[in-house]
DNA sequence: ATGGTTGCTTAGCAA
């Protein structure tokens, strides 16, 4: 099984691109965010006549994550479903073939100490706490998704310049480690231990691509189960070449379940 | 040195 998680930054703006992509890369998953678009505009049609079902928890203008597989996907859940009043569209979770996958939209932070820096955090422990509620680390489950969070130092280009930033800060990096202290293993680190300047995303301003100025900050976080089955992963640079790219590369790994 | 780019929605916000 075939995975990816990739930040479109708007699907509308995306749609050839995501199109191509899927006849490109042939993933059997693909866990999007920042669709950026309402239910109703979603291009359901366009992926179904490609081969995908979509499951998808969309708003308007902000956020938005989709699920899109071959297979069927069951016990479909949108949201933390925590009790927290919380309109931002940022989860989904289903089941296909066996392993319970989730598309995560963690909250980007804006700047540290300012309350979209204090959502954040909350928002990381409330993902624990779903993981607590719903899951167990015996169970095959991949948590997909753009985490607005660089874990290690070899993740970031720069790593002094970026950590007074809510993608590099103490507190940002001390959340995720909560979050896979779970019982979640970063599966694309995993197949490259040690190797540096890998990336998946790259600021839009000052050249961030052509200078391999990036993050890693998109993941796919999977139980021990799922990622002992993992043969291979990657990040899909070609996906932030050519004409209006996401700033965002998909990342991609292969499952043998 | 506080720059610069993109998308959604239409001047300002979010990333």
């Amino acid at each position: 099984m075939r995975i990816a998680t990739w930040n479109l930054n708007s699907i509308r703006a995306r749609h050839d691109r995501l199109l191509a992509f899927l006849a490109r890369q042939k993933p059997d998953v693909v866990c999007l965010q920042e669709l950026k678009v309402v239910e109703e505009r979603f291009p359901r049609q366009a992926l179904a006549d490609a081969g995908y079902q979509s499951v998808v928890n969309a708003q308007k203008t902000y956020n938005g994550v989709a699920i899109l597989s071959r297979e069927e996907a069951t016990d479909v859940r949108l949201g933390l479903s925590d009790g927290v009043e919380d309109p931002q569209a940022r989860f989904a979770s289903a089941v296909i073939l066996g392993v319970r996958v989730a598309s995560v939209y963690a909250p980007n932070g804006q700047a540290v100490g300012s309350d979209k820096w204090f959502y954040k955090l909350a928002w990381m422990k409330r993902l624990r706490a779903w993981l607590e509620r719903n899951c167990k680390p015996e169970e095959k489950l991949c948590l997909c998704g753009d985490f607005n969070v660089a874990p290690e130092p070899i993740d970031v280009h720069d790593p002094a310049a970026w950590e007074p930033t809510t993608l590099y800060h103490p507190e940002a990096r001390a959340a995720l480690a909560e979050l896979t202290g779970w019982g979640l293993v970063d599966a694309f680190r995993a197949k490259h231990p040690g190797e540096p300047n890998l990336y998946s995303w790259w600021d839009y301003r000052m050249l961030g691509f052509p200078k391999n100025r990036g993050l890693r900050i998109d993941h796919l976080l999977a139980t021990a189960p799922l990622a002992r089955a993992c043969t291979e992963a990657f990040i899909d640079r070609d996906e932030r070449k050519g004409k209006e790219p996401s700033d965002h590369a998909p990342v991609i790994a292969e499952f043998e379940v």
